[in-house]
DNA sequence: ACGATACGTGACCAATGAGTCACATGTCAA
DNA sequence: TTGACATGTGACTCATTGGTCACGTATCGT
């Protein structure tokens, strides 16, 4: 067999974090959670509600972000557990304790004054 | 401002982790360091020589493989450091304890037989 | 030198995806 | 009940991207 991909899930989680929009959607999430659609839009006024509606769509989709209908209103609350799955069954897979002194390392030579 | 994005390399790095077929390029290279393009294209029969090229560009510049050329061949290596900053810099955000619990309450369902 | 091998480039096509809009449904409050 | 508010849907446009192909350059062995 050639490859196989395992987790089709994981294919959709990484495509759902992989726009910038998504990740500061997740980002506003994080601070206050259980946000509302509009609330939401105020924080994109270059983007229509649509536009973040559809985010929102694939957030939910990929079990990013989970819904309560409240009346008239939708609440929307981050749900950080495939991301944590992400780290657990791929990321992790790479960082050995090489890796973590490679990291350390490039760090410093990024901050590095003069 | 409305949104700030601080590292621009964060969503290359996602961008190049979304695509199947690179993933699997990077596992790959995972279980054999410093291969060249024509053993990668072996491992992928469905696609051209120049797709998985491709693919290999994206994951370059993503700093995702790093390349040393070898006479008329090309060497691939990956270089785990990028996704090393990933779960440094992002993921482990939502790496709470609380995460922990649910993700292991979530796998433990999830592999209930009946 | 010469063919064979290994990689590179630009153009090109098809499919996906981001974003918008017109419209439609459901819900609160007076 | 009527109007204002909050969310939903389908079709549409436009940019991006995955993938291929025809060609071109560099390198090795003989």
């Amino acid at each position: 067999m050639p490859f196989v991909e395992a987790d089709v899930t994981q294919g959709i989680v990484f495509k759902a974090l992989a726009d910038d929009t998504r990740r500061a959607v997740l980002d506003a999430l994080f601070t206050r959670d259980g946000q509302t659609v509009r609330a939401l839009c105020e924080r994109f006024p270059e983007m229509t509600r649509f536009g973040v509606m559809k985010h929102l769509g694939v957030l939910e989709a990929a079990n990013l972000v989970t819904t309560t209908r409240e009346g008239r209103t939708k609440l929307h609350f981050l749900n950080p557990v495939p991301i944590q799955q992400l780290a657990d069954r791929w990321i992790s897979k790479y960082a050995q304790p090489f890796t973590r002194a490679m990291v350390d390392l490039q760090f410093d030579l990024e901050h590095q004054t003069a």
